[in-house]
DNA sequence: CGCATCTCAGGAATACTGAGATCA
DNA sequence: CTGATCTCAGTAGTCCTGAGATGC
């Protein structure tokens, strides 16, 4: 590139953007968390672990319910959890009170392979985070949740 | 969802994640992004507002200078940089010194709608930034520097 | 040969829209 | 009828890989 300043740059019109900053960010730690599960060879992606882990806070949930609670758009959660069917780590089963709902339950075997999931993510998060000290990230953490949950 | 804590939750799995805090954070974002862009009716998206801005601040720059700098992927510059010149924003002209290599250049008009781009990113950006205060955001920043750049 | 560049083809994961069917 | 739910089909934008062709 050119070192030349030119007419009325100021200051950088991209680095210094809040939405460029978030959105390196966010590229940069989700790289990181791709390759830590692709290398857990479980076949799962972040969008599994989401649903798993949101089954596992939140206890049997509709599926309606676990697209509200993770930002899994309801037309996906069905696939997925086809997916996790499959795998034997969720059930189906019809709601009785409303036989069109159908109420997600953790298996037995997903809450093994959360439990795996979590260590996985939880080393994939030390790399993201390892730039910043310990007090930073908390600081971090709370801005990121006041600008997720304007409360 | 139920409310009975069970076995082992301790806190919160997925919304104390720094990791689920990205993700999230990024996608309000963006999607507040894609909204104004869309809204510009310019035909115009992040892609090239990227291009454009690391235009601008660099000067003209090879293509392969423009992938580093802005993270779109080499194989995307391509498609997005042919629209820009479909657009007359940008030319491209083979450097003299290695034939192989593109120079490419904002044209008067890129220049003009940049400008029209920034002010659709400054108010998206306001927006998304809503929930905190001057000292927050910067503090925020700074944080977000750190961790892009962790030098 | 090496290496970098530009280009194209295509895959994978994410985010979303629309519509049909079911059922309280 | 209204509204929520589950499902499927399909689209778009992002991120990435591989490979070919060209030029230093």
């Amino acid at each position: 590139m050119q070192n030349e300043p030119h007419v009325g740059s100021g200051p950088a019109r991209l680095r210094d953007r809040p939405t460029w900053l978030i959105s390196r960010t966010y590229a940069r730690s989700h790289r990181i968390l791709n390759e830590a599960f692709a290398q857990s060879e479980t076949g799962l992606r972040s969008y599994h672990y989401r649903l798993l882990a949101a089954l596992d806070e939140a206890g049997p949930s509709s599926q309606a319910e676990l697209s509200r609670g993770t930002g899994v758009d309801r037309s996906d959660v069905v696939g997925v959890l086809g997916d996790l069917e499959r795998a034997g780590l969720i059930r189906r089963t019809v709601d009785p009170a409303h036989r069109r709902r159908n109420i997600v339950t953790l298996t037995g075997a997903g809450e093994q392979q959360l439990k795996a999931l979590d260590r996985v993510v939880d080393e994939a998060q030390e790399r993201v985070m390892a730039p910043l000290t310990t007090s930073e990230r908390t600081r971090l953490l709370q801005l990121l949740r006041r600008l997720e949950d304007p409360a």
